[in-house]
DNA sequence: CTGTTTTCTTGATCTAAGTCAAGGCAAAGC
DNA sequence: GCTTTGCCTTGACTTAGATCAAGAAAACAG
């Protein structure tokens, strides 16, 4: 396991500060452990502070009246979520939970707000952040109304497969059931659309592991 | 036509702070007129500043591959806008062009980043707004993807009717193509929709001007 | 290893909303 | 004034994707 440390060295929020800075960040956390399936907040909740991810996964999504979940995001190590009610001193605006064993970093409002205030390249970092999360909804909402649930696929594997450094396959890292609630579809359609890509030459599915045979077409999708 | 320091003062970014620092902003900016229908900056450009509405109203759109159009912003006077990749040094997300005769404050990039790192509350503003921001796309995602085009018309009269300090009735104040093309549907849908709901007593459309008849019924939608 | 639970796939059906088409209306321009 | 242009509405038709259902394949717990 490793120390507070040494996970805050590495987050991006924090890089390039210096190494007292980083302590008396260490200072301020406290660091939490969740169980599977374990939620962390709820939408509405009020918010005294936000998160970092140690060790684990976690997923952040809105629930409907139904009961229906679309998820915004799932988070991996180093990655920071609820940060945005710190500011904005509204309650969270969507529900959190631990998808597998995970530790946690969780920061006070007040104490990061202090020192957001005092050092100016946190803030830098801390606005390439924000502005990156809201570049992301934007494509997500770009996609969920001006493309259809193949070209939301195809637009996911294209984009993690860049993301993840290989050209030609993607490791999907979630089940596909939740792939399915963040492209705002179905399993089932889910399930038929990557039969029908495979069908067409398009991909190769292989459980989590999807093969891109076709990268020029998969694009006009 | 107002002065640039007026414009600054009244904008949510910057409302609040001392006038050395309004005048400070005021140094750096630039104005600059666009007439109707004129882009201003097109997805994928370089961003080397961001703007700030002085007079006129913009929109910020994404296009499909087939050119269908989707508008995520409807900006007036006062509110700022691509001022996301400003931080992240990427290019513009998305294309911009103005709705009517406008008048837009420029403010350059390199000069804008000197400035925030020398002012620690002029930061905190601004991570308020954007916060703000990403809570807006988290409604609208949930709206695209848990709901069906009846209840996002309705949510967004309701949000409409409060944000305008109303309780009974909405001024569009846009077209109702370009509503549609918010809330994900086409303008025939739109129509059918208000048409339904007018005959089932909800509402009351007149021009661009909805009556809202039964506040309760449009909440369970 | 074995039973249990969850995930995934495939088929049949249904429906919300998109597309195509045509007519009416209103604002803008000559 | 008239004409043009774009906006809005309504109708007929089509289709993408949801839902329901049931079996297969993994993942998990004891």
């Amino acid at each position: 396991m490793q120390n507070i440390l040494s996970v805050i060295a590495k987050t991006p929020l924090f890089k390039g500060l210096p190494e007292n800075q980083l302590k008396e960040i260490q200072r301020i956390t406290v660091s939490r452990s969740y169980n599977k399936g374990e939620a962390i907040f709820f939408e509405g909740d009020e918010c005294n502070g936000f998160y970092i991810i140690a060790q684990g996964q976690v997923k952040v999504f809105k629930l409907s009246f139904e009961g229906k979940e679309h998820i915004l995001h799932i988070l991996g190590p180093g990655e920071p979520f609820g940060e945005v009610p710190v500011f904005s001193g509204r309650p969270f605006p969507a529900n959190s939970q631990s998808l597998v064993k995970s530790r946690l970093l969780f920061l006070p409002r007040a104490a990061f707000i202090k020192l957001i205030t005092a050092n100016p390249s946190l803030s830098l970092n801390m606005f390439a952040i924000l502005s990156m999360r809201l570049r992301e909804f934007t494509v997500q909402i770009e996609n969920l109304s001006l493309k259809e649930v193949p070209g939301r696929v195809a637009s996911y594997l294209l984009y993690q497969s860049d993301e993840q450094g290989h050209h030609d396959f993607v490791d999907l890292r979630i089940s596909k059931k939740q792939l399915a609630s963040m492209l705002g579809a179905t399993p089932e359609t889910l399930s038929r659309m990557f039969a029908k890509m495979s069908d067409q030459g398009l991909i190769e599915v292989q459980g989590r592991l999807i093969r891109i045979l076709d990268r020029q077409r998969l694009t006009t999708i």
